[in-house]
DNA sequence: TAGGTAATCTAACAGCGTTAGCAGAATCTT
DNA sequence: AAGATTCTGCTAACGCTGTTAGATTACCTA
């Protein structure tokens, strides 16, 4: 007939073949910014021309969108790793804070990428920003189980993850300047947040 | 003689033209990011074409660090017209962050320049970078001048800073979601700053 | 008005992402 | 095993990018 089974073996091979340009592209990335990935220096990198990555992925986008998705994927996995002590907000929300900050600094790229509109036209597609809202929510439930609900208060912290995170790679790239504020940024935060309102 | 003087008439109208050739490449740098910039038609948008653009700056690098630099003259603008009050350190740093996050809202091309690696090869030259520094320790000045002068202290507001704007920029541009949390902050952290260490 | 400089142009180069059309190899079907 | 099909990679090309070389025009100065 016409439209046969997407064949289940050579379909294997093609994810293998994505998954080693991608495997390239975050190299390239991280040489030379997310937005100086160049495609025919991509290809050269897995024994290509440029064209033949067309075959794997259906545009530049398309690439970046996978490496979005990528980067949410190992966000959640520091995320699941972390291990939420309800009974000691400070110490949680302190290796929450240096886990974060460590993420961005691990690939500048990766930061840029789902942090940064660092890529002139592109954005996330709708599916890969899906991914991302998910995280986010994720997040919003991590927080909650530390008490931490008034949607304020959570926009603020936010912004001293994004703070600490963001101030830490240009000011301070390799270092530690941003990162080890944590504790003291989490015990200024916690403070705040407690204070007037005990119990519930 | 051979060299003679720059001619000083011809100077104004090189100067005037420098100027609204930077006035084009911020309307189009907002309308495209700042990455998106291209000569050609920021050429066009002066009357000329893309080659006489070098008649001005010798490349596109220096139409950044010329923007670069405006912007960090825009900033100072921005920190002298606040006033300081020694007396209300809260109020004072509620209205300098509402004022940053109102900067880099005011302009998103600015913002993605002044403070994002947001261009892929570019970063700015020792002169324009020169300026940039000098308009951070004038702020750290003023900081001491609120009574913060520890280091730690100091990082920590400018990743409250940072974080705000940039959250606000990324995920509410043109609202005021984290802008509006600027008095709350303000009272976080000068309640942490001062918590402990009173008087001297 | 004549001379010289400054400003602008066209043509071109190497790079970019992308598309079209074609050759070869690998697979599935008979 | 042979034929039909699909899949993968190629070359050539288009229009875009920043940039340079060289020629030409416009303008200020003396």
């Amino acid at each position: 007939m016409s439209t046969s089974t997407p064949t289940p073996v050579r379909e294997r091979r093609r994810q293998q073949t994505r998954a080693e340009i991608l495997e390239a592209a975050w190299r390239l990335a991280e040489r030379d910014g997310i937005a100086g990935l160049s495609l025919r220096e991509l290809a050269g990198e897995v024994g290509m021309r440029a064209p033949s990555l067309y075959t794997y992925f259906d545009s530049k986008a398309a690439i970046y969108d996978a490496m979005f998705a990528q980067g949410y994927r190992e966000l959640d996995a520091v995320d699941t790793d972390l291990e939420l002590d309800p009974g000691d907000a400070v110490g949680t929300l302190e290796r929450s804070l240096e886990a974060f900050v460590d993420f961005c600094c691990a690939s500048v790229a990766r930061f840029q990428l789902m942090f940064t509109a660092a890529v002139p036209g592109w954005e996330p597609s709708p599916e890969a920003y899906a991914a991302s809202v998910a995280s986010y929510e994720r997040s919003v439930e991590g927080l909650a189980r530390l008490g931490i609900e008034d949607p304020r208060h959570f926009d603020l912290l936010t912004g001293l993850y994004s703070g600490l995170a963001s101030q830490q790679l240009a000011n301070d790239p390799g270092g530690d300047r941003w990162r080890r504020l944590s504790r003291e940024a989490a015990e200024m935060y916690v403070t705040h947040v407690t204070q007037g309102r005990r119990g519930a």
